[in-house]
DNA sequence: TTTTATATAGAACAACTGTTCTCCTTAAAT
DNA sequence: ATTTAAGGAGAACAGTTGTTCTATATAAAA
C-alpha cells in the first residue's frame, strides 16, 4: 500500500510529525505550506491527497487540522491524574473516597504519575504520610502512597489495615493464617504482629510509594 | 498540583480528553459545545479561560483546536524519560553515566516519570536497588532510585556515597562536621555513622524513590 | 436591598482554513 | 512534435472557528 516517498512528500510527513509532537495538535494546510516552503495551499492539498491515497496519513474531510499519522495514537505517553484525597497517620482511619465523594472532597490536589505505576487499575488515589509510624513499612513522613480501594487482599499484599482495638492504621504485608492474621513489616529485620481476624479491617492495597527529596 | 473542578468543567476536561484520544486532534470550541450540551460558544470560552488560568489546560490563542491537556497529547513536556543505568548494591560503586555513555549503555531501559519529580533537573538517571543494604535509608530491594550526578552535596542532602575503606556504597543524609562527616540514616531511630572526609566519595544525589508493589 | 462573583445566552465579527478552479512548468513517453 | 503525467502557483469561495460584546439569572456577601 505504501510506496516510497518523494523528497517533498517525505518532508511534509516529517513536518506533520514534528509539529504534532511539539504543539500537541496537527498542523493546518497553511502551517504545512509555510513550514515546508511551499508557495500555495493547493500544492499542499495536492500532496496530502496523494499521501492519503497511498495510506501514509488519514484526513478528516472539511475538518481543520484533521490530519492523523498512523501509529501516533500508540505513541501517546500515558499519564494518570491521581487525586490526593488526604493524609495517612497512625491515629485515624484512612480517608477512602466513595464513588461520589471522589469529586466532592474539597481542596483536593492531584499528582501526575506514569500509567506504568498504576498498571491501568482504576480507582487509584494517593495519600500523604504524616508522622513516622509507618517506618517499619519503609515509609517515611512526607512520602506519597498510591492506594487502591479494597476490603480484601491477597496473601502477601501490602495493605493499609485499621486495627480496631489499637485504633491505629498501619501499612503491612497481610498474611491470613489459621485462626489469626500475621502483619509483616516490609523491613524483614522487624518482627511481625499477630492479631485476630476480627481486629483487622483492610482499607486499601498499596500500589506504590513515591518519596521526593 | 491542581485544584478540584466543578461538575461542568470536569465534564469539559473529560470531553477534551476523550475527543483527543478518539480523533487524534483536540476539539474546537463548538465541538465542546455540542459534546457537553452547552448552549453558547461563549460559555465554553468562559470555562476554558478559567480552566487555563487554573492550569488544567493550555490554549494557543487564535489557533483552531489549540487546546492541550497536560500529560496527554503533548505529553513530551510533562514526562521525562529516565534511563535505568544499572543497579545499586552495597558491594560496588554505582555506575554513573558519562555524557557519552549516556546513549551507549546497551539494552538500557527507561522509566517514565512525571517531570514534577525531577523538577526540570537535567542528567537524571535511575538505579534499581539490589539487596537490603539500604534499608536504613528506608529503601528496599527492588526500589527504583532517581539520582542526579554530583560530586558534592549540600548539608543534609540524601546522597549515594562510596566508603573507600569499607568498599561499600550507601545512601545517607550527609552532614559535613568539623574534621569528620556524619552519615545519617533516613530512619531516625538508627544511629549515624561518623567517618573521615577522605573516606567518603559522593557519587550522586538522591532525587526520589519509587517503590512499586 | 444592593453589590459582587459566578454562570449562562445569543449574536456577530473577523480571521482561519479546507477546498476548488484555472493556468503554468518540466520531463519523460509516444 | 505531440501527448501525458507529475508537480506547482495564485486566487477565490464558503464554511469553520476563536473571540468579543451585551444581556440575563442566581446565589452569596455586604
Amino acid at each position: 500500500m505504501k510506496s516510497r516517498l518523494s523528497a517533498k512528500r517525505q518532508q511534509i510527513v516529517d513536518f506533520i510529525l514534528q509539529f504534532s509532537e511539539e504543539k500537541g495538535y496537527p498542523p493546518t494546510v497553511r502551517d504545512i505550506q509555510s513550514g515546508c516552503g511551499i508557495s500555495s495551499t493547493s500544492v499542499v492539498d495536492y500532496h496530502l491527497k496523494v499521501l492519503e491515497k497511498e495510506g501514509h496519513l488519514r484526513r478528516d474531510p472539511e475538518v481543520s487540522r484533521g490530519i492523523g499519522l498512523p501509529g501516533r495514537a500508540a505513541a501517546a505517553h500515558n499519564m494518570v491524574q491521581v487525586p490526593v484525597v488526604g493524609q495517612i497517620a497512625a491515629g485515624e482511619p484512612i480517608p477512602v473516597p466513595g464513588s461520589e465523594t471522589w469529586q466532592a472532597a474539597a481542596g483536593a490536589d492531584f499528582i501526575e504519575v506514569a500509567a506504568e505505576l498504576t498498571q491501568g487499575r482504576p480507582d487509584i488515589y494517593a495519600l500523604k504520610v504524616r508522622g513516622m509510624s509507618m517506618i517499619d513499612a519503609l515509609i517515611n513522613d512526607g512520602d506519597m502512597v498510591l492506594m487502591q480501594s479494597a476490603s480484601t487482599v491477597d496473601n502477601g499484599d501490602m495493605a493499609a489495615v485499621w486495627l480496631r482495638s489499637e485504633k491505629e492504621v498501619t501499612l503491612k504485608k497481610v498474611y491470613m493464617e489459621p485462626g489469626r492474621v500475621r502483619l509483616q513489616p516490609a523491613n524483614s529485620q522487624m518482627k511481625p504482629i499477630y492479631t485476630s481476624p476480627e481486629n483487622v479491617e483492610v482499607q486499601g492495597r498499596v500500589i506504590a510509594v513515591i518519596r521526593q527529596m
